[in-house]
DNA sequence: TATTGTTATACTCTATAACTATA
DNA sequence: TATAGTTATAGAGTATAACAATA
């Protein structure tokens, strides 16, 4: 018999690893996207919103409102780029590093509690498989 | 360093999966929905429309016009149960069995070719442990 | 004239509530 | 009165188009 297709599998369980990590992101007072877009900046200030919005595969007009919010929260910073002031140069604060770190915690902690139904070669063989593929875009 | 994110990962991945099975189901003239019951329907007929909503993870109000087209494409029935005239038995046609056997075929050639870049035994590790997580629902 | 960020608008998908027909 | 199916309606999420500022 054939195997179950990838995608009707892959589905549900991200919806159910997202359902999981809802209540965390709550409790934060942080948005999904917000989330996303605290771990892109984690590793560096990111130049233009645009460039920003592409990274993290959401569209840049619904990704202002986020960065509003992020902002009012003191969780990043939205400064002129002084070479070309139509631009803004975004990065993370201070605050937004420790917000993020403690959701990403806790996140971790709940997927690993998830994985832990699998026998830990199996768990590690499928993060190695997964880490491939989320790499791969053709 | 701390691993990406699972969510992280699996959403965009399966959103890529997604995006190539689109093409193949708009070529058959099959909605997503529709294949979804179309695979659901092809082990044994389901009575009530709300249990195969459920089972497929979709709500019983957006089923409807899904069921209509599938009916109206002569794909599934969907009969009066004689000892409930409230509710309905779905079963599959032949030829909605050999549409979605068409459709699974071309899918799961897609995802093979998307899998290729993981060397066998990680691709079967792979299959085997999301096998595993998808069935697993706590 | 082209581009960055923004706002306003429309569209799709999904869920909630109200209706009908049977029970 | 309760339930299966249906319809109508509203809500979230998303994308498209128009706008203002700067280049």
């Amino acid at each position: 018999m054939p195997r179950p297709d990838l995608a009707a599998m892959l589905g549900p369980l991200g919806r159910r690893l997202l359902a999981l990590e809802r209540p965390i992101l709550a409790a934060h007072g942080v948005s999904m996207w917000g989330y996303a877009v605290l771990l892109r900046l984690a590793d560096e200030p990111v130049r233009a919103q645009a460039a920003l919005a592409e990274s993290i595969g959401a569209d840049k007009t619904r990704l202002i409102p986020v960065l509003d919010e992020l902002q009012a929260a003191g969780l990043i910073e939205r400064t002129p780029d002084p070479a070309d002031r139509r631009a803004r140069v975004l990065s993370i604060t201070a605050a937004g590093r420790s917000l993020r770190d403690a959701v990403q915690t806790e996140i971790q902690a709940q997927e690993e509690r998830y994985l832990a139904v699998l026998p830990p070669d199996q768990r590690e063989a499928f993060l190695t498989a997964l880490r491939t593929l989320a790499g791969f875009t053709g």
